[in-house]
DNA sequence: AAATATACTGACTAGTTAGTAAGTGGTCAA
DNA sequence: TTGACCACTTACTAACTAGTCAGTATATTT
């Protein structure tokens, strides 16, 4: 791993943990024992550095969408995206789309589009399975995918606060739920259970 | 409106818009016109101003509780919650459920517990909302009405980083379905639409 | 009239912040 | 072997940070 992947990896955990001005390049410095100008050479300014710690989490999320691609079942492919915000409930962070919405207004423009393009990405991915899903009657919800897309995206995103605020126990009930809501069961090929 | 109440006032709109760790005790006195030493006076400590921020944004809650008991229409009672998080939206700032969940672990933990009072008594609040519309027939929800409240409040939360990142408009999509999902129509005591 | 409390200001400090500029050691290609 | 490039370090600055302390003007009380 590079040092610059590595500065990267480190200011994206103390952002989705402490908040984005809640850290310093000496603090990144530090942790990865450099000297703070060994990180302004490889991000000349702040935002420099979160418009790439934002831009690396796109492409992880287009990574996540390619591997998904690979599952046909589509509640499964639901629990992978679940998933992600799981393991991330577990650590005690919350989501790039948490994060940077709250820190929103201290970035760049450049970065605000940046994080626009980001979860514009996430909207529209969920939304494709939504739709998928309801054709294919594996999942039942009214209104449109896009809006449906957007209120499992806001219960994820927010779960993850919950989680810290409330108890790590918290996101399993919401998850569980929501995807409950969501899935109509299927008809197991495997031996049925006995009643 | 007193200096201390000013700065309270002030101190919970840049939280809410810029984030706790990007204001400072200068940016306070100086939009006050005061010396920082002032703020100092009233919140010896910056964690202190937090817990108060957080404990005048319980007592606002609490003051909202107690106006929405009068309302005896359940319905009617939903919206007044969801119109608090509407106004957000329309002047950028998110909710103080995510501001200090992004800020979390940068809060001392007597300011921690603060946030999770305030965030449990929303909850249960919301709660018995969802449980007494149940029970007289005019919400219709899977599961316990604390996980639904729990789904609605994360909905609220995040819609309002929603609404910054991708636009004002994506707020009103989203709780309205909350609400048509939620709400059985009602048959009007007034005189009925033509079909 | 004297003492006390309130709500500050002025002047300060020690530490931290993002950011710069000049130099250094290593690798690699011509 | 020279020169160019890379990935840094050393040394620095100017501005900002939370927080302190010793005053001071103005009421209010005794």
């Amino acid at each position: 791993m590079t040092t610059r992947d590595e500065i990267l990896r480190l200011g994206e955990e103390l952002m989705r943990t402490q908040g984005f001005n809640a850290f310093s390049y000496y603090h990144l410095a530090d942790a990865l024992k450099l000297r703070p100008a060994a990180v302004h050479y490889h991000f000349p300014t702040k935002d420099a550095l979160a418009l790439s710690i934002i831009s690396r989490s796109r492409e992880t999320f287009h990574a996540f969408a390619e591997h998904a691609a690979l599952e046909p079942d589509l509640q499964k492919r639901l629990h992978q995206f679940v998933r992600i915000f799981s393991e991330n409930a577990a650590t005690d962070k919350i989501c790039l789309m948490g994060a940077a919405g709250a820190d929103f207004y201290t970035f760049s423009d450049e970065t605000r589009t940046e994080v626009q393009l980001l979860v514009r990405e996430i909207i529209v991915w969920l939304a494709a399975l939504l739709r998928e899903g309801k054709a294919c009657g594996v999942f039942t919800f009214d209104g449109t995918p896009r809006t449906r897309a957007m209120l499992i995206a806001t219960n994820m995103a927010a779960s993850l606060h919950m989680a810290r605020i409330l108890g790590k126990q918290e996101f399993p009930r919401i998850a569980d739920q929501l995807v409950k809501d969501l899935c109509i069961p299927q008809k197991s090929t495997a031996k049925r259970k006995e009643k």
